[in-house]
DNA sequence: ACTGAAGCGGAGCAGATGCTCCGGTAGGGT
DNA sequence: ACCCTACCGGAGCATCTGCTCCGCTTCAGT
């Protein structure tokens, strides 16, 4: 019959890849050698480029896995207050950008405009419809300046991530916190 | 006599040399070929490494240059009104670093903290004490929020700038618009 | 057990990149 | 005009990095 039953070896060396990948760019951003990333997963070149037709689409899958854990721990942690809710996710999110360097790198390479690469673009559709979810729900609560739009906020987030990893923790939660004011409907000046 | 009398062709050479570098840092960052930088400068590499000891050195000395005329026609451009002058300041750095993406890359590895690199620091030199002039009088002028250092504004310039090489114009005055806005003394929530 | 096809490892290829070496060239003081 | 020396150019070296190739191994259906 036409059952092609992956092999268990092939399975488990997949998930190492996977993994070996994914922690290579947290520690160190995108920009890792195959043979680092084969020798972590303990396996050999040949085997990479088996599961995986380049480099690029090892990285996508990897990052993949990490973009949909962070939607599902940011989901989780809404409280249903709406202004709170949006400024824990930017600090959360900053937070995961310091512990790994290439998180918001990779948000950053799917922002509409940005050249091909359509894996990446499907790793930010990942998060996306949750930043439009809170800016929505923190604007209707008449908190978050009318003028502002998920794009921007996105934006935003993108930006401050480039600090995040590059001053410590305190530096950079001091300009976020100037960022939220600034995003507050009270501090709104006309656009 | 000691007269060195630095001959002709090898001045000229190595301003060519500097052109080049500034031209092609600005046209695509600081990830440049060596073999390019000599080619577009009409020299060989000989010629190259005869004046500067490294690719980093000659980078170093071409980013100087732009960071010294930058310092000075973002001076020139003071008007006096403080918030105004913080502004514009930020707006046009901003800009700058969109024509030329590599501008607040190299600020960027001047950040206090940041592993080594003298010569990159001392091209942060050129822009920080404007910085910290102009905080310094909007901040008197009661525009600007106390609790925000120099520090504070550098840091969100450099991030600011990570969005200004990779979406359009319209978009990234949009956030700065709502920086500034978190920057006014108005806005300010406790730190 | 048996076997054959899917899977595995890592030497090696091709291209890129920072830098060196050295035979030849040309500036400029005499 | 001459010559010495600083200077020039670019072939070539060493290293890195993405990827391929192919002989050997191991899984899994019988």
């Amino acid at each position: 019959m036409t059952s092609p039953a992956i092999r268990s070896d092939a399975a488990r060396n997949r998930g190492r890849l996977l993994d070996a990948a994914a922690g290579l760019i947290a520690e160190r951003g995108s920009d890792i050698d195959v043979r680092e990333i084969s020798r972590r997963a303990g396996v050999g070149m040949g085997t990479l480029y088996r599961h995986f037709p380049t480099k690029e689409a090892l990285l996508d899958a990897a990052l993949e896995h990490v973009f949909t854990s962070w939607a599902e721990q940011a989901a989780a942690a809404r409280t249903g207050e709406a202004w709170r809710d949006l400024s824990t996710f930017l600090g959360d999110a900053l937070s995961r950008q310091t512990a790994s360097p290439g998180l918001l790198d990779a948000y950053c390479q799917a922002l509409p405009g940005q050249a091909g690469n359509t894996a990446r673009r499907h790793c930010r559709q990942q998060v996306a419809p949750l930043i439009t979810e809170l800016v929505q729900a923190a604007r209707q609560a008449g908190e978050l300046r009318s003028d502002v739009t998920d794009e921007d906020v996105s934006l935003l987030l993108v930006a401050l991530g480039r600090i995040a990893t590059v001053v410590p923790e305190t530096a950079w939660r001091r300009v976020l916190h100037v960022a939220l004011d600034g995003l507050r409907a009270t501090a709104a000046t006309p656009m």
